[in-house]
DNA sequence: GCAAGGTC
């Protein structure tokens, strides 16, 4: 009987690629939850029948079992000595059932998973489903590869082994450990501050050896900024006048902290007056093309030139690739293959109107041969695979295809040379320089224009030769901090320590930020918050191991020893969950020198009414009154500022007004069909723009607030030209029922809606997306605002499986078919149908609201 | 409500 073989990959692109080399393009696919694909061949010289298949990743994941989730009835020490249960990551793929079904009637088992310590760990996951370890005579081959090309897939199928035990039982240990460790300290913690501090802005305090050490990152260079001393200094400069070139020299002492000695330099060199030629060196340079890019290369261009953060960086790379434009975006390497189809590739964009000329030029005079690079024995760099245009592509997924095609075709362009001419001079003892450079063969840098060397020309000099110095300048200047962070810098450090994976890393940054440790600043920097300050400082009191990156390097030598066969699981587990546990038992001893640093920051939940936001005008938390009417107090400018009522009101995330700087919050009328949106309490209590004046869903028992004409003015009215929460930036489209506008509700998702800034109507948007934002773009058939939507990859109504869609929710055909209005039939809190009906009983022109509404009209014109 | 690691 022939053999029948099964193979699984660890991703459904691999299972493809593997099946279409070995059958040679001739198998039949059919869907199951991955793609099974079927062929007949040849196995260990028998003709057998094929099925490839993948799994989307880790099949299993660990957790502790129920007993031990109840939070409050579990103590976080004994989590550190309960069981651990593997349950399946995503049950609704059931890739154990599939798996488990294919596997019926086949003989012999051959795993694809990729060529690391996770893959390996997933073999025996895929092991598992199967139930190939429980029977005879079926045989579990390994398949170790390279890369995935035709060549490397055959050399493996020709050079099967075995499944790598050890390596599994490291990954093993990695998942215990971080459980244990990560839960232990998350829960406590969060019990322990969250409970005492009402204004602490994370749900969560989390612990983690990959996140912790990341925002420790941050923290450490937040306290070198603000201990940082400034120190004066002074550089010397002589200027001369030579053939027609006036230059300024640079002192060779680069620069002193002491006036009086610049002062005396400054008067031997003028009393002398005369600069030497004492040497002049000319040296050829050369500025090397980069070598293939891979995703952290990528991440970080995106972040600190694109300004994309990671995480959407991915998604964006992760949508290219599936559309089929740029090649697999997940790889360490940054070495092409040999086999690589570099003319192929290129005349796939020879077409692009973008680098056509370019590309073309790379075609006739020939190619340089790229870099070696490094091979980490996954896939090949990250190139474009087909031509594509802004149009194609949508604003930022085009700026990100841009940079690989630019990086792929440096990859192929000559190294920039340059001659670099230095001369050197010598006045009363005293050397000083001057440079100049001239680029000789421009190279990448021609598509690269951003990393092009600078020019500089200089005039001839002659050795020896003698030159008046015109003028003398003192230019005085102090030592600075370095910047904060960058997000591109903290990536280099997470990779420098070992901290997190490609594929990990962004969501390491994503998850500090989520839980308000950090926030992204202007240029992408990473900007520590108090709370992210206090626990670093925390930890840095009580144990500095905890916040340090060798906690990470720690755990992965230890389960190195595992995967090396040096040591035994379940031996270096116990010593590992025992040093934690010891550390952990000292922590909670010791917390309360971390909670001194809260104490500082934050305000104990038993003052009354607990804090909310910041006022703007003395950044302090103003406190949240919530007996009715609910309003908010500035204890330090004794002011206070109403809100609307009946519903709940949360910090809106740590965003300020432009106009104001206070704090928004975000307002949530009850009920399922209750609007949310963003509010300024400033703003709200004193509408900065003139004719906003009525009341909306605010409470009239008297105004504080001196300069308060009435207050009214959320967001969703403010004309504000530029705010990214304004109506002017929120604002869709005309209501089809009133005079308003009907504007993005900003915190719908996953059930994205429109809502009319005046009544009750109410439009959905397609359900699921993963985001829809408005863009400055407008409908020129009807005016709307063009809206972007980022449809859910499995629900998206979009051909091949791309997400990206832009337009006019009236008039682009597939929006319009997705949306459902609703006349919303429930009247709204009574402050709001009393404010509301007021308007729309009287005539609407007469009132002020009406005026106000007319202004912000204006106002979205005038934006044009 | 929690970690980190895969991939979607």
């Amino acid at each position: 009987m022939a053999p029948k073989v099964l193979m699984v990959a660890e991703k459904p692109s691999i299972a493809l690629s593997i099946a279409s080399v070995l059958s040679g393009g001739q198998m039949s696919s059919r869907r199951g939850s991955t793609e099974v694909h079927e062929f007949d061949g040849n196995f260990l010289g028998f003709s057998a029948q094929y099925k490839v298949t993948s799994v989307i990743g880790h099949v299993f994941s660990v957790d502790f079992p129920a007993a031990y989730q109840n939070w409050t009835d579990t103590d976080p020490l004994d989590l550190f000595d309960a069981p651990i249960v593997k349950s399946e990551s995503n049950p609704k793929a059931h890739i154990c059932r599939h798996l488990s079904q294919e596997a019926r009637g086949f003989g012999h088992l051959v795993l694809w998973l990729d060529c690391d310590r996770e893959g390996e760990n997933i073999c025996f996951e895929v092991i598992e489903c199967t139930g190939f370890h429980a029977k005879d005579g079926k045989r579990v081959y390994r398949a170790r590869f390279s890369s995935v090309t035709e060549k490397d897939i055959l050399k493996a199928m020709n050079n099967l082994v075995e499944p790598n035990k050890n390596e599994a039982l490291a990954v093993d240990a990695r998942q215990e450990i971080d459980l244990k460790v990560g839960v232990s300290f998350t829960r406590f913690q969060t019990s322990y501050f969250n409970g005492k501090y009402g204004n602490l802005d994370s749900r969560v305090i989390s612990y983690g050896p990959c996140q912790t050490p990341t925002l420790g990152f941050c923290v450490q260079r937040h306290l070198q900024i603000i201990t940082f001393k400034p120190e004066k200094f002074w550089k010397l400069h002589p200027y001369i006048l030579h053939k027609g070139y006036e230059l300024k020299l640079e002192w060779n002492r680069n620069r002193l902290f002491d006036l009086d000695v610049t002062e005396m330099f400054r008067n031997i060199i003028k009393e002398d007056g005369i600069l030497k030629v004492i040497a002049i060196s000319e040296k050829q340079e050369s500025k090397s093309r980069p070598a293939g890019l891979n995703t952290v290369n990528l991440l970080k261009v995106a972040s600190s030139a694109l300004g994309f953060g990671p995480q959407l960086a991915m998604q964006l790379a992760e949508r290219l690739y599936t559309q089929g434009f740029i090649s697999y975006p997940r790889t360490e390497s940054t070495a092409y293959p040999p086999s690589f189809d570099f003319r192929g590739t290129l005349r796939a964009l020879d077409n692009n109107p973008e680098w056509r000329e370019y590309v073309q030029e790379l075609l006739a005079d020939g190619y340089v041969k790229p870099r070696s690079g490094n091979d980490a024995g996954d896939h090949p760099p990250i190139t474009p695979m087909r031509s594509a245009t802004q149009d194609m592509l949508g604003h930022d997924a085009w700026k990100l295809y841009q940079y690989v095609c630019q990086h792929f075709l440096g990859t192929l362009s000559p190294d920039t040379k340059y001659t670099r001419v230095k001369i050197e001079f010598a006045v009363a003892g005293e050397l000083f320089q001057c440079i100049g450079q001239h680029v000789t063969v421009k190279g990448f840098a021609s598509i690269m224009p951003w990393l092009a060397v600078s020019e500089k020309s200089l005039p001839q000099f002659t050795q020896g030769e003698k030159i008046e110095i015109s003028r003398i300048e003192v230019d005085e200047g102090n030592t600075a901090p370095p910047d904060y962070l960058t997000e591109s810098e903290l990536i280099s450090l997470m990779e420098k320590n070992g901290i997190g994976t490609d594929a990990s890393i962004p969501v390491h940054i994503n998850n500090i930020c989520e839980r308000n440790y950090v926030q992204v600043q202007a240029g992408r920097r990473l900007v520590p918050t108090a709370l992210g300050v206090s626990l670093i400082r925390g930890y840095q009191c009580i144990d500095p191991d905890l916040c340090l990156p060798d906690i990470r390097s720690f755990i992965e030598h230890q389960i190195t020893l595992v995967a090396k066969g040096q040591a035994d699981h379940s031996l270096v587990v116990e010593h590992v969950i025992k040093q934690f546990k010891m550390k952990f038992s000292y922590f909670v001893k010791q917390i309360e020198n971390m909670d001194a640093l809260f104490e500082a920051e934050f305000s104990p939940l038993s003052d009354s009414g607990r804090f909310l936001s910041k006022c703007g005008k003395c950044l302090r938390y103003m406190r949240y009154i919530s007996t009715q009417p609910s309003r908010l107090y500035c204890g330090t400018c004794e002011e206070i500022y109403y809100i609307p009522q009946k519903g709940t009101i949360k910090l809106y995330k740590e965003l300020t007004c432009p106009l104001d700087n206070f704090e928004l919050l975000i307002f949530s009328m009850p009920g399922p069909e209750g609007k949310s949106f963003p509010l300024c309490p400033y703003c709200y209590n004193c509408p900065p723009f003139e004719g906003i004046d009525t009341l909306f869903g605010a409470t009239k028992t008297g105004s504080t607030v001196k300069s308060g004409k009435g207050a009214g003015m959320p967001c969703f009215l403010c004309p504000h030209p530029t705010c990214q929460h304004s109506m002017i930036s929120q604002g869709v489209c005309a209501c089809p029922e009133c005079n308003g506008t009907l504007v993005l509700d900003p915190v719908s998702a996953p059930k994205w809606r429109l809502y009319c800034n005046m009544c009750n109507c109410l439009v959905f948007l397609p359900e699921g997306a993963h985001r829809i934002s408005t863009t400055r773009d407008h409908c020129p058939e009807c005016d709307s605002t063009i809206i972007e939507v980022d449809f859910n990859k499995k629900t998206t109504p979009l051909k091949d499986g791309a997400t990206l869609h832009v337009g006019c929710v009236l008039c682009d055909e597939l929006l319009h078919s997705l949306v459902v209005m609703k006349y919303g039939r429930r009247p709204y809190p009574s402050t709001l149908v009393k404010n509301i009906s007021d308007i729309a009983l009287t005539d609407p022109k007469d009132t002020q609201y009406k005026f106000a509404n007319n202004n912000i009209k204006k106002a979205l014109k005038d934006k044009r």
